[in-house]
DNA sequence: TATTTTTGCGACACTTGTGTCGTTAATTTG
DNA sequence: CAAATTAACGACACAAGTGTCGCAAAAATA
């Protein structure tokens, strides 16, 4: 592969991500993906066999850029509300905009997986479920550490950490999941969050 | 239509469903359902044109089936606390069995009338998004209803209701999506439902 | 039970998407 | 800048789904 098929490569990826996030997972095609590209037919499955495998690759990319950031905020002590105000705005505007349009998508491709037994991605992805379990297991442990560290600095109240955790990821997972096909109230996202602060903060 | 054709329509959404919850909405073709149904080609399309047609009619049924059992729970003075249990109860048992399995279906379904213009259903159905809408309407108004019954007699507390309602619809609908791409712990449903216990009762 | 209406079949023509292959055009490399 | 390698094209054969139609069998009706 030389350095011009790299670009494509790129480009293709590129281009089917805003078509996943227009139209969701099933309902794109390889030739979507031709038309998109500019590519013909013989262009594009020279790099990429499926949508399963350009969807894939997308997963692997987008999932590798989370908390270091985090960690950095805890090393130089910033008050935990602070942190606090900053995750779940970013959230709040992740649950209104639509830039949760991935979420169907997500979905639509790992229900796909679990419904047929066929598990033909070469033995390299150790079954899509498990993917977006170790995503969780991955925020989980993020949460868990922040809010350890809110409680050392009597910031947060020792509640329940697993109950409140486990409430703050999947509420937010559901309105994104609604707000991708309902209109919603920018007030619904507000109030989940007051709530969270609410269990929260001392 | 005949007293023979409408148990074959019955059939056939039956049928249907299994498939919609089995796969979700886009992979289910009018040739699945022959199959499944027994039905030739000619057969099916005397009954229904379309997948949409039949998800949509299968949607309007279950809709209307609810909450007319908890209006007399309240008439008959039953403690809040007590149908809080039962409520909760079942959206436990529906967050861990497979039973939340047509919730792909129906993101799916609504997400894709969404995604392209045509709204090909005749005008009968003021869009797809707003039955869903309906329906959120309609939960709420329903756990407001029920937790204004419980503050007043004393046994719920008197906080925000509308941040806890969005808080226990939007968590519980996440749950359900992911319960049914990824293995969900025991734990999780019983925590989000712990929570929710502590914020409400007195 | 004769007649009419409803139900159901399956072949047919059509549309859309898949995956391959020989060939040409464009890049890289020595 | 010539040779070798890589990228891209688009026709082709195939697979799967759609929607229709004439016709026969089965129900309903009178």
């Amino acid at each position: 592969m030389g350095k011009k098929g790299e670009e494509t490569k790129k480009r293709i990826r590129q281009k089917a991500l805003s078509l996943f996030a227009r139209k969701g997972f099933k309902s794109v095609t390889m030739k979507d993906i031709c038309i998109e590209t500019g590519l013909s037919r013989g262009g594009l499955y020279r790099y990429y066999e499926s949508t399963h495998q350009i969807f894939s690759e997308i997963m692997d990319v987008l999932m590798n850029a989370q908390d270091d950031e985090l960690a950095a905020k805890m090393e130089k002590e910033v008050p935990a509300p602070a942190i606090l105000d900053e995750i779940l705005g970013r959230y709040e505007k992740e649950m209104l905009d639509g830039s949760g349009s991935l979420s169907i998508a997500i979905l639509e491709f790992y229900s796909e997986k679990q419904s047929d037994g066929r598990s033909d991605d070469g033995g390299k992805d150790g079954g899509g479920d498990s993917k977006l379990f170790r995503q969780y297991i991955c925020s989980k442990s993020m949460w868990d550490n922040f809010i350890s560290y809110g409680v050392k600095r009597g910031e947060f109240k020792n509640i329940d950490r697993e109950e409140i955790i486990d409430l703050i990821l999947f509420s937010y997972q559901g309105v994104r999941m609604f707000s991708t096909i309902m209109p919603i109230d920018k007030q619904i996202p507000r109030r989940i969050i007051s709530h969270i602060k609410k269990a929260l903060l001392v």
